[in-house]
DNA sequence: AACGGGGACAACCGCCGGGGC
DNA sequence: TGCCCCGGCGGTTGTCCCCGT
């Protein structure tokens, strides 16, 4: 056996941060800084261990995050990033700078993912069978079209935060917390949020369709969920654009199609709206 | 009003890679 | 070269809250 984990020591508190315990941390790092946060519980005394206290500065205190509803545009970025990248979500977060990898995380297993499986099974119901593999293309379109024709009919969703009485009390408290850095943060040269190199990340990727060929060609089924269609669909842009397989993806748009035409086509077929406006703007990765 | 189920989110766990010694 | 420590990441779990009955 390993050694046990680091918070496994007596007297290490888990559970939820209460108010003073996140004052205590911001006002520990708004001092010195993000970084070497073995030293944090030594030094303000808290009852964590540094990996609790980096999460909780990364994921809720760490100025500029933004809490609450993805709009329509996170949520086509986050399908259109998973679908290139995987599940590789601090990556995502990387382009989505004000959303946090945990964020995501959550966003797309409680949300996307679900609706996702609940497809699949409307499609069983209706006795459609998997398409072979080199068709796959037009389901995963159907699907993702899906997913966003739903977008709308999230009830709770992330709304609820606001709406929670309790909930939206911390987090307005948290959200104070937060400002007082963000004059920090602004001057700061090197801001605490992981900083992803987008070139090695696209490489990754690049890297990535390479092993989905391997993959599809072992794969058992032709979805289990969210991740197999991303990654086939990474497969199936790679066989389409040769001109996005040899950039790395990150092709001029001017000169080659982006890598999601199909997604692209099915937005425009399945009239979404104002929400295929908003995917197709996306700014950061295609130009 | 009480209760149970399900959804959403915060937090933890385990693994991995990089850097220092 | 190997070991140890630390930080980062993705998956999973625990807890709270809402909603329907």
């Amino acid at each position: 056996m390993g050694r046990p984990p680091c918070c496994d020591k007596i007297g290490i508190k888990k559970g939820p941060w209460t108010p003073e315990e996140d004052i205590i941390l911001v006002s520990y790092i708004q001092e010195h800084g993000p970084g070497n946060w073995r030293s944090v519980p030594t030094n303000t005394g808290l009852m964590r261990c540094s990996k609790s206290c980096r999460l909780r500065w990364t994921n809720y205190l760490r100025p500029g995050i933004k809490r609450g509803n993805f709009t329509p545009h996170e949520e086509g970025m986050i399908i259109h990033l998973q679908a290139l990248l995987g599940n590789k979500w601090a990556a995502i977060a990387s382009y989505l700078p004000q959303r946090t990898d945990n964020d995501i995380k959550n966003y797309w297993n409680t949300h996307l993912k679900k609706k996702l499986k609940k497809f699949q099974t409307d499609l069983d119901s209706h006795n459609l069978a998997p398409p072979p593999d080199n068709s796959r293309t037009t389901n995963y379109d159907h699907q993702f079209s899906w997913q966003f024709s739903d977008n709308n009919n999230n009830k709770q969703g992330s709304s609820k935060l606001f709406n929670s009485p309790n909930s939206s009390l911390y987090a307005s408290s948290t959200e104070n917390i937060s400002r007082l850095l963000e004059g920090w943060m602004r001057s700061s040269p090197n801001p605490s949020r992981r900083n992803v190199d987008h070139d090695e990340m696209l490489h990754e990727a690049q890297k990535n369709n390479q092993d989905q060929e391997f993959v599809k060609s072992g794969e058992k089924s032709w979805i289990q969920d969210g991740e197999n269609i991303g990654n086939n669909i990474v497969t199936i842009t790679k066989e389409k654009s040769t001109t996005c397989e040899s950039s790395g993806v990150v092709a001029d748009q001017k000169t080659s199609p982006p890598p999601f035409t199909y997604l692209e086509k099915w937005l425009l077929d399945e009239n979404n709206g104002g929400q295929v406006e908003e995917l197709m703007e996306l700014p950061m990765i295609f130009t």
